[in-house]
DNA sequence: ATTAATGCAAACGGTTTGCACTACT
DNA sequence: AGTAGTGCAAACCGTTTGCATTAAT
């Protein structure tokens, strides 16, 4: 299925605040989408989580709540939900795709290779980084995307290698 | 099996010029590791290509060029180069695996989302990021490792969004 | 002669697909 | 009633593993 993007409310571009659960519902049906219990499970487990999470821990999480949920399921509405832009995915430091649910601002995330700690950071604390690639390049950083990987401030005092 | 890292020449700390190809021979010799055909095979694949690559596209040009090429071997010897300090990997935009010889600078990607294309950013150009980063959390930056998603400034002019 | 490395085939995990069925609208 | 969405099972892709065999030292 392809999802038809009318511009307008909800539409994939604009940077406002996430809307509420009846939002996006209502939204779904005025695209002739289906608001089905599934789609519904789904997006309660992504609100829930803050942070990031991968498409199988979604599937984990989802069918601890209802043993009967489906993989592909999940993953094709997390298709939609993209398509429409209630989440959004990024490339965690291990490779994998990790969705997040739209926040209202946009962050991207720090990964230590010693501990596997992470942390978000902030479009104010991106935006030497942002500004600089903006001059270089006239590249724009898509913030929401960044994973940056290295090495904490403990990890380098436990072991300055 | 667990490649022992003595100190010294061609430990994987020390970020000097790539060594020869007959230096890494030796280097696996002294640690009582074995210089096969097919390790230079895929170490001279590896040396061919600027940029990265991932493991499957390694497999198929190694195939292309060795038909008995097998997946099993080429990524072991890519698990030794990497704890040899031969190769590098990092994620890709896409989130896949990818590899690249040891360069005599590090240096990160950019890839654009609208077009696929990615760039090289040397040390220089993620100056600004490292700094940044390591004055507010003392978080030290794996420059090879990076990779920044966005939009190019053609894809910018081309689809103003 | 040792034992590291290979090749094979099979298993793996995460994700995607085709298709008949179900259930929103 | 119509068609979007589901569930299932099977396929998929990239990668990893166990094990018997080969070959570098």
């Amino acid at each position: 299925m392809t999802v038809r993007r009318p511009s307008g409310a909800g539409s994939a571009r604009d940077a406002t605040t996430p809307p509420s659960l009846a939002a996006i519902r209502d939204h779904f049906r005025t695209l002739g989408l289906r608001w089905t219990a599934q789609r519904r499970q789904i997006l309660e487990v992504l609100d829930r989580t803050d942070g990031h999470i991968t498409g199988a821990e979604l599937v984990d999480r989802c069918r601890s709540l209802d043993p009967l949920t489906t993989p592909s399921t999940v993953y094709r509405t997390l298709r939609v939900f993209e398509e429409l832009g209630v989440v959004r995915h990024a490339h965690g430091a291990d490779g994998r795709e990790e969705y997040h649910v739209r926040p209202a601002v946009e962050h991207g995330h720090l990964h230590c290779e010693g501990c596997g700690a992470s942390w978000e950071i902030d479009e104010a604390e991106a935006a030497a980084t942002m500004a600089s690639l903006e001059r270089s390049r006239g590249f724009a950083v898509d913030l929401s995307h960044l994973t940056i990987v290295g090495r904490c401030a403990a990890c380098q005092a436990a072991d300055p290698g």
